[in-house]
RNA sequence: GCGGGUAUCGCCAAGUGGUUAAGGCCCCGGAUUGUGGUUCCGGUAUACGUGGGUUCGAGUCCCACUACCCGCCCCA
């Protein structure tokens, strides 16, 4: 039997249902804070994640769906399935000429991506995010903006009480005296760190110290290594931006903690990174992450253009939710003369009713029970009801039944 | 890429070398020939992840593979 690529899912039933609402509130609450969708191909010339994700990722060097496409000619390309949005959405701000209206452009995105890891909780190789993009507006109240708006999404799913962790990386040459302290004060303790860390060392200094190793964490506790991790590298700029962020978010009510560890693993962020997480996902603890990246259109080919934006876990956020239990439709016709059965189904449907009937032809008693499983209500059409024109209308989760004269009283009921 | 666990009908699940692999849910039919949800009775199904091996005999023991789950890493 062929079966689903690991790390791959069907999604149908209620499940399906719940998605449809998931994406339902997305739609409503990005749009109502006027981000307009973008749909952007599933896949992308493989230059394109090598240098918007940035090759010393984990993502680029060892996650990718790559393949080339052209076969033997020449002129093969390199494509990817994309593994995150950003890039995508940044390339098709740079192809269209976002830049040309006047700012801010906003943006929203749905869909799949992909991403070759073992598969675990919470984590796959097909998944889903729902996202936005904020191009334009270097001032921070875009940043404010964009998490409120990732805020209100939740919100939206019935997820009040996640708390964000926000940092900020500074600029770039913020970002890289920083790198260059940390390194300087680790250099001396780098074979007592764990392999891993030994490796960040040289590729992404920073996602140190994330590191959850226990003897890693009480090297970091040391003075003089505290020292430099909490001392401030923030230039005036950046540090008079952070603050204003957080007096933004405390206008708005928003509760946040500042984690002074927390280092995202792609390499465009700059200045505001911020995650939302929930103990209950488990160790993939993280339903969103976002922040700025300054510098990334102008890397890809773009004018200048500050940006900032953030990506959810959609498989994540269902994990989350109290599902809502799946509506039942809103009429089962009931009759043995099936013609009459199938006719009035149809013109139910065509007033906006969820309708159906039986499409076997099986007796009363045993339509009726398909449709106190499936529908609100019963309409019943028996010889009587056809002879003299009305309908018997049984409300199935009470048992009362009345009759109906017009189709009007019917679809208005 | 590294470590640990699991695998029996659509779903849950018994089974610890010996007839024909329990049971429950779901589904279908009957009791009830135009009134469901409760109850009772009956019924369908290509179920032992795949491939080898040991044995008179394997769902059960051994080996390999695959998939899933849980951690590490990384990320949403």
């Amino acid at each position: 039997m062929i079966k689903a690529q690991r790390g791959t899912k069907d999604i149908y039933g209620d499940e399906s249902v719940v998605w449809q609402w998931i994406f339902e509130n997305a739609k409503t609450v990005f749009q109502n804070a006027n981000f307009t969708e973008i749909k952007t191909p599933i896949f992308e010339a493989t230059e394109l994640f090598n240098r918007g994700v940035g090759d010393s990722t984990d993502i680029v060097n060892k996650e990718m769906y790559t393949f080339s496409v052209g076969g033997a000619d020449k002129n093969a390309t390199s494509i990817t399935l994309r593994p995150e949005n950003t890039a995508g959405v940044v390339r098709s701000y740079i192809e269209h000429n976002f830049n040309r209206q006047s700012p801010p452009q906003k943006f929203w995105y749905f869909g799949p991506m992909f991403r070759y890891e073992r598969p675990q909780a919470g984590r796959q190789r097909q998944f889903h995010q729902a996202g936005v993009e904020l191009f334009g507006i270097k001032d921070a109240t875009a940043d404010a903006e964009v998490i409120i708006t990732a805020i209100n999404f939740l919100k939206s799913l019935g997820l009040n009480d996640l708390e964000i962790e926000l940092n900020t990386l500074g600029c770039p040459k913020c970002k890289n005296d920083y790198r260059n302290s940390i390194k300087a004060i680790l250099a001396p303790y780098l074979e007592d760190l764990c392999d891993d860390c030994k490796m960040r060392y040289e590729k992404n200094p920073l996602r140190i110290l994330d590191c959850k190793n226990e003897n890693c964490k009480k090297i970091f506790e040391t003075e003089e290594i505290k020292e430099v991790i909490l001392k401030d590298y923030i230039c005036d700029e950046c540090k008079e931006h952070f603050e204003e962020l957080k007096n933004y978010l405390n206008e708005l009510n928003i509760k946040y903690s500042i984690n002074k560890m927390l280092v995202r693993g792609l390499d465009y962020y700059n200045r505001t990174v911020f995650e939302i997480k929930s103990e209950a996902l488990g160790s993939q603890s993280a339903v969103c992450g976002g922040g700025r990246y300054d510098g990334l259109v102008e890397m890809l080919g773009g004018a200048p253009t500050p940006a900032v934006g953030f990506a959810m876990g959609v498989e994540r956020l269902y994990t989350l939710i109290n599902k809502p239990t799946p509506q039942k439709i809103d009429f089962y016709v009931v009759s043995t003369n099936i013609k009459e059965a199938m006719k009035l189904t149809q013109e139910l449907r065509q007033n906006n009713k969820s309708a159906e009937f039986d499409m076997q032809k099986r007796k009363f008693s045993k339509q009726l029970e398909k449709a106190s499983k499936i529908s609100k209500y019963a309409i019943i059409l028996g010889e009587d009801e056809i002879e003299k024109g009305y309908y018997s209308l049984k409300d199935l989760s009470t048992g009362e039944q009345k009759q109906i004269k017009s189709f009007e009283e019917l679809i208005n009921f």
